[in-house]
Order: structure tokens, then sequence, then C-alpha cells
DNA sequence: TTGAGTTGGTTGACTATTCAACTTACCTTA
DNA sequence: TAAGGTAAGTTGAATAGTCAACCAACTCAA
């Protein structure tokens, strides 16, 4: 926290303020019901199976998988047993430290998301990027990694 | 949609997009928790009573707040019960067309609203706008506002 | 003026998320 | 090697959100 912070925003940030509310839930909404209806997933579920789909040998241990996804503990192990139920992911203990559970992509896990990215993809493409155009899109990269870069000041 | 949409992303496309993901949820982490310390509200419920607090007579048609907050019919109707219940806000019927109904912010609803709003702004000057800086933040704003306009159009 | 279609809004059942409590295991240090 | 502290995960109850069914009222054409 800066010591000259003002208690209230300038019209200007007003403005960009609510467009930006607007653009992440309407992107949101989009983004869920065209993977709602071609796959059957959610974005959480998603990026839950990429994260996984990317780790060596397709396992990563709860903790790690929470903090790669910004999801609290609770959150990751409901979500988990759904996938779990799916037959997406496997749960296995972690013989080193015996509190730990790798969380496993299967084999039907990732054939699902092998499927669903394309379309994913596309709608990312298409509602993202394309209006951002080429340079607006690493101007967009910037400025978000230096609102992250506060972000990860503050939580220490 | 355009004809040439890739059904990839290039690699800078992922990292931007998985940026702006992390920044979302933890942006969105961090104020929720600020709103709900300081003034046991939720980030949704704020918007609500700032734009009942903005109407004239304070209320508006629960369609129209439904399409200033893209909420859903249910969910606003849902989110309203709730605020009716702490007292915020208050139904009325409508006259003109008897299937409407006006929300409108109490005065109860409009103080605690106004004892939320400066522990608010200063969360979002310190996360948002001060990292942005001034021309960033310019820019961010006409970023948002492309793709907004995209999500516009798609949605007819 | 009646009947079909549409719009505004609510409800209830189901699913997802949060929160706090709990268990088990690890890590010090004395 | 016991004790207190902390880290990893899970669980269950409470809350919020989604979805589909519903009712009531408006519109408009025949």
């Amino acid at each position: 926290m800066t010591a000259s912070s003002p208690r209230w925003l300038t019209d200007d940030q007003q403005r960009v303020w609510r467009a930006y509310i607007a653009m992440v839930r309407q992107l949101n909404e989009a983004l869920e019901r065209q993977l709602h209806d071609e796959s059957e997933m959610t974005m959480g579920d998603y990026v839950l199976l990429m994260r996984l789909s990317e780790a060596p040998d397709r396992q990563l241990r709860m903790s790690e998988l929470a903090a790669d996804s910004v999801y609290s503990r609770s959150r990751l192990s409901h979500a988990v047993s759904r996938l779990e139920t799916w037959g997406w992911v496997r749960r296995s203990g972690c013989i080193d430290d015996r509190r730990g559970t790798f969380a496993q992509l299967t084999d039907e896990g990732f054939a699902v998301l092998a499927a669903a990215a394309p379309g994913h993809a596309t709608a990312v493409h298409d509602l993202l990027f394309e209006p951002l155009g080429e340079r607006g899109a690493v101007t967009f990269g910037k400025l978000v990694h230096q609102v992250l870069d506060r972000l990860d000041e503050t939580r220490e």
C-alpha cells in the first residue's frame, strides 16, 4: 500500500474499472458456455486437466496444483473428487511425504482434454486475441504482468 | 468468428492467457477479501448497490439491473432476495407493466454502500491502477473496450 | 376478443464454493 | 524422543449459483 492511496477513483478510472468487470464476466460466460456445450466441462476443470497434462508423469501434488490454479485446498479437493468420479483423474498417495497426495491425469482424462482443446483455443482466440490484435496482445500481456507483480508482492 | 480462426494459441498467447487468468482470480480474491473483511459484503453485492445508487429514485427494474450487472435473471432474483433480508434493498411492483418489479436501495443500503466505498476504491487503486500507471490505465481501458466490443457483437 | 407467442420475474432442486474443524504426518528443539 | 508447532489434505455444513419449469401479464394478428 502506497502512502498516497486516494479514497476515490477518478471518473476515467471508474470507466475502466467497470469495463474491466464487464469484460471479465462476459468473456468468462462465453467461454464457459462454449466449453460446456462442446465438452461438458468447466473452465476450472479445463485448467486443472491442462496443468496435469504438462506435469512430469502427468501428476502433481495437490498443493502444487492448487497453487498453480489459484484454488483453495478445499475447493481443489472437492474438484478433484468430481474429476475422479468422471474417471479423468486418479489420486495416489505420496511415498516421500505421507501426508501428501498426487493427482494424476488418466488416459481418458487426457483424451477428453485433447478433444476439448481446439474448440477452447479457438474461442479464446476469437474473443480475446483477435480483438486485441497482435500488438495489443503484447501490450495487454505486459500490463497484466505489472498487475500480477503487485498482487504477488501484496501476498508476500 | 473469423474464417481463419486457428485451432491453437501461440506460445506467447498461451502465456498472456494464463497470466490473464491468474490476474483475474487473484485480483478478485484480494478485492473480495477486503470487501468482506471491512464491510461484510460481496463484490456482487457492491456492484448491485452501486448501480441502484446511481439510478433515478435509487431504483431500477430487475431486468435493467440484471443487464447492467451481467447477472442472469435468476441469479439477480436470488441476490436481491438476500439484499432484501439485510434490509439494504426493497422490492416494489411496477404500475405501467404489472409483470415488472422495481428494486430500490433503502437508506440503510445507501449508508452501507457509502461506508464500503472508500476502502474498496483504495483497494482497486492500489492493486490495479497504481501498478498500471497513468498511461497504462488508458491503454488498458482501450484494450478492454476492444474485447468488449467483440463480445457485444457476438451476443448480437 | 381470443389465442399464440413473448417477456418479466420467481421458485426449487441440483451443483459448486466457502469456511471451519479435523486428522495425520512432518519438523524442530530441547 | 517427546512436545509444540506447522503443513497437507479431507470432510460436512452452510451459502451462492445454475438450470429448467413455471406463472402472470403484455403484444399482436386474425
